[in-house]
DNA sequence: AAAGTCTATGCAAAGGTTTGCATAATTACA
DNA sequence: TGTAATTATGCAAACCTTTGCATAGACTTT
């Protein structure tokens, strides 16, 4: 057994013919005599010849991989876009490389670094939460890989972008809740510095406001994480509270799941006494007891989205198009931790 | 602005020296004198030059990337599964490739093909539900890419192996829930042709033999999929028997919360009437209510290990080391939805 | 001053594939 | 039979980087 992989020029020599005419040969050039390219097909299955696409890379200047760039996958929200990306682009000659930055800039920034290094195509990116600063972003833009953000925004980048009307799914929320009947309602909003913690929040002042309903500062706590955990120490402090929300909208599911246990342990009744309201919609919501009232995202047919506009761009090289910007609508779902109306 | 990115030739012309002592100057050979260097690292910084792997990497015919396989990351064990083995992997000099499967043979099929043609140095899989054949790994194997499977075996296949002890969990779960008194302990069992439904199954079945409890053969029922929705209709089934089961061990989280979910439904108390117990522990598990007793995995633990024995192999290519073959021990762990012992 | 040593740099090949151009071989036609 | 046209194949360059070997120049030693 020979080692190494059986290239082009071993079939060459052991036909003896020119690695150029296996080449064409392989790729049906028409200037290609049947017999040979049937000689050269025949070798090539015997042999297990697989193409070394690094060479064609280099030959091309591109690597035919186009990057993903998340925070995190153990969630569902990223774990479902990336699931749509990947179906987009496996229709596609390309590969996909999924990096995770931990929520964190240092990381991401590596990752871009890395990325460039190899030549990517085309960067999906949906921004860690400490990330302010898009020079890295921009640089990738200036050697010619398109961009397109999602979920996240990065304000003030130029870029394709696809995301979540967020102010309005947090917006109508808030206003079924109080068209329930509750009064104080409080808000478990997102860490800070993420377009979707602002939007939501804003959403949710909005709605008060409109509604005549005094915002209460201390009805309003943020929560460091997305996980479970993250959620309980700010439930406890509001619902500790004097003036007792009866209504809590949570960033998103995790944490309202987690606000209904400790409301629960409290020995408060959902949504008699609280009513509880999450983001996301994640599988298990409708499973749980109470089930869980959220504002459903189409997280599948964002990755979609957001993987074929990508795919335009790099099959559109020389035209340029304006940016995109596809802003999905959320839809609120009403189950059983909030009130009827 | 020139097209096309900064190349080290670009360099060297712009100062008038070989690409070869550009090269060197930026890999601190020692034989370039310190002038030449600051020049060199000066520019390169000012030109953003970022190298070009792809050319490095078919000087070395390797891609410094190794392929992860898994059939779906939309659950939490997979994703898990893959933050560990990419924590590991980015003090590497390695990228990850992750490929979703889908639980197809055929998508499985194709990926392995992609990752041989972009010359992948090493691959971590677990196979899809449907893969009974295992020679496409095998081929891989031949070209000299290690192979490590993970989770979910790949009976006689030669390879790396980090698994869970499947019947070991299963089989503590059940005594567990027979020395709660359960007398007809059902299982939902886990989709066909799977090692993992194999094992656990194997398991249930002898913890009650142990115990001299006879199998009733309508309280074993297998779900086609792994979410939800696919635990509602055998649930269903088990649950409307005239035998009807006090107990149920499902086959994962999922399964075991569509079941509570579907006993809640018909009336039943948990863990008065039926138990109810998982495996995989989720996130999510502690915080519904009942809280859901099931059995624990080192997911996180796994994946490092996977990705650590893979390196240990990427970097001792010449030594034939052994097969290793590591097997977790899952912990049993009780909550609210089974009884006390 | 000649020979030897050392320092810094350059040359060229290699890696696998594609492709424009050249050329060899065959056929068609005058 | 000779020339043109056609068909099939080969040659060589290119993509970018690294690296063994060669070499030019400076300096040291006898």
């Amino acid at each position: 057994m020979k080692k190494g992989r059986v290239t082009i020029k071993d079939i060459a020599r052991e036909l003896n013919i020119a690695p150029s005419t296996v080449s064409r040969a392989l790729n049906d050039h028409p200037a290609i005599k049947k017999e040979t390219k049937d000689a050269v097909k025949a070798l090539a299955e015997e042999l297990d010849y697989q193409p070394n696409l690094l060479a064609l890379n280099l030959l091309q200047k591109k690597s035919n991989t186009i990057g993903v760039i998340v925070p995190e996958i153990t969630g569902h929200f990223f774990s479902a876009i990336i699931t749509g990306i990947q179906d987009v682009i496996v229709n596609s000659e390309f590969n996909i490389m999924i990096c995770l930055s931990n929520e964190s800039y240092e990381e991401e920034m590596t990752i871009v670094k890395k990325l460039s290094k190899i030549q990517i195509d085309g960067v999906l990116v949906s921004p860690s939460s400490e990330t302010k600063n898009f020079d890295h972003f921009r640089r990738l833009q200036k050697s010619g890989i398109p961009v397109v953000v999602f979920d996240r925004d990065c304000p003030g980048l130029e870029a394709d972008k696809v995301l979540v009307d967020d102010y309005h799914g947090a917006f109508q929320a808030v206003e079924y809740l109080i068209g329930t009947g509750c009064k104080n309602i409080a808000h478990l909003g997102g860490p800070l510095n993420l377009s979707t913690t602002e939007h939501r929040l804003q959403g949710y002042l909005d709605a008060l406001e409109k509604n005549n309903i005094p915002v209460n500062g201390k009805h309003i706590v943020h929560v460091p994480g997305f996980s479970h955990k993250d959620g309980i120490k700010p439930t406890k402090k509001l619902l500790e509270l004097k003036e007792r929300p009866d209504a809590i909208f949570a960033y998103n599911d995790n944490i309202a799941i987690s606000a209904m246990h400790i409301a629960k342990k409290m020995g408060l009744k959902i949504p008699e006494e609280v009513s509880v309201l999450g983001f996301d919609d994640e599988p298990h919501s409708s499973f749980i007891t109470p089930s869980l009232s959220t504002v459903w995202q189409p997280v599948y047919s964002m990755g979609m989205l957001s993987a074929r506009i990508l795919l335009s761009h790099l099959n559109n090289k020389n035209t340029t198009l304006e940016f995109r910007k596809e802003v999905f609508k959320p839809e609120l779902v009403i189950r059983a931790s909030s009130k009827a109306n």
